[in-house]
DNA sequence: CGATGTATTGACCAGCTTCAAGTAACGTGG
DNA sequence: CCACGTTACTTGAAGCTGGTCAATACATCG
């Protein structure tokens, strides 16, 4: 009953409010496939420092560059991204985030946060208080083992990107970034492959994420529409009829995995 | 006198040879004020998953590309860089490697090696067993969280650089890669602000690290020279003789600081 | 002394950026 | 229901940053 309140209040007030809490073993996110089973320790003790649910709209700022004290956080749904910017305006999109990802890990180790994390569509989010990072090591290894499984693995998409964005051709690091969007997003959607998998990014957001122009995006990705390699269908939704031809475009090894992930 | 002994052979055959093992309480990293003091029960730990003490020379592959079950190192002296290729050649470096710095954390996650080592100078590496990472966590929580600080902080360089290969200019960038050069080498080299630090890179590599041509490096490189705002003396040696000013045209905050790290 | 790797420079060119302008889609308020 | 502002998308033209090609100089090393 006082979960259904806390919904309704949820639903009247979407742009701060806290969301019903759901228990961490009731968590849906749990069920899908990309996420490594949790025991009841570890179950337990996320629950207690599970601090609240909490929904943003599209748009808000999760963390400021350069604000300290930034909160930590589990995307439960919805995107975002962590950017930095240049003092004249210049940005660089440095990770797209994807429900699951752990947010605020690299701002804990020091001061003020080195990057900004921005909702792309409407966000859930799990908040855990200040000292979850180091509890987490202390009271159950096998949680701070996972915390750096997932930081190597964010670590890994960052360097792919550098990798992208330092000796990729234009055509080549697009169609790298709609391959990766479109691959992790199926672990998300299962029926993507289909009709498409949801894809909330605008053309500059792309530019930001590949260190391209605005304009120059959009004639790249003329191209590879021309090319019969992606299609763009209401939603909006990202379709990739034929991944190895992407791959093959974007000279990545086809496929891709995905590997089984720690969910804190 | 066995240590002598060990010392010895090490300097009769440097190319892979095992080097005198220096006790962990014993390591002169530790002396340095860039690392954060350890604890008995750290240093035991430590001494007890060190297997042993390794050199190799300048250009010897450390971690291969696509390699699996890669070793798990630490480096104690020497510079190292991290790079993937792409199948025509195309390379790009991920981070340039100082002593203390972990080696084969991102890969011991998955099964292959997503990325490259390589020495760019003659190392001394410190090698660990296949299970440390988890002992660590398993054993010493304090160790667990060292290694996700360390796992962040070079998260947080890379961030830096791709916003530079992003976002930057040719001048940018290569004024924001000798900046940071020149800081993370100094916490190693008290007097290279008088007499220059330690410099062995190339102008290929300097390309490959910002996505550049060697050629426009060298073109960019003369420009930063011509202003004064850097020289290369006999070593070689890269002297900054103004940080702040170098800085400026990076287009970076300064002063950069660099936090005190665990050292493992 | 040739062989190799690195540094250096010029000439030319192309991929990408910038500037400019127009269109389409959507929400808001009158 | 329409006028309007706003945001995203689209396209063309011109120009610059940085890449490619080619040649020379220089150093180190067996």
């Amino acid at each position: 009953m006082s979960a259904v309140r806390q919904a309704r209040s949820a639903e009247a007030a979407p742009s701060a409010g806290a969301a019903a809490c759901v228990r961490c073993t009731e968590c849906p996110l749990r069920r899908l496939e990309l996420f490594a089973p949790a025991s009841r320790d570890e179950l337990e003790l996320l629950q207690d420092l599970k601090l609240a649910e909490q929904v943003m709209p599209a748009g808000a700022d999760l963390i400021l560059e350069h604000a300290d004290n930034t909160p930590l956080y589990t995307l439960l749904s919805g995107w975002a991204i962590r950017y930095k910017t240049l003092d004249d305006g210049r940005r660089q999109i440095l990770a797209i985030l994807m429900p699951g990802d752990f947010v605020g890990l690299q701002q804990r180790m020091t001061d003020a946060a080195s990057h900004g994390v921005q909702a792309l569509t409407e966000v859930r989010l799990c908040r855990f208080a200040r000292d979850t990072l180091w509890r987490l090591h202390r009271d159950l290894p096998t949680l701070g083992y996972g915390i750096t499984w997932l930081s190597a693995n964010d670590h890994a998409l960052v360097d792919d990107n550098l990798l992208n964005v330092g000796r990729r051709t234009a055509l080549e690091r697009t169609a790298a970034l709609l391959l990766s969007l479109h691959v992790r997003a199926l672990a998300h959607e299962p029926d993507g492959c289909a009709i498409g998998v949801h894809y909330p990014l605008t053309r500059q957001h792309v530019a930001d994420a590949l260190g391209l122009s605005l304009v120059h995006v959009h004639r790249t990705m003329r191209e590879l529409r021309a090319r019969g390699l992606y299609e763009l269908r209401a939603g909006p939704r990202l379709l990739v009829p034929d991944p190895a031809a992407l791959a093959h475009v974007a000279r990545l090894r086809w496929p891709l995995q995905l590997h089984a992930r720690p969910l804190i």
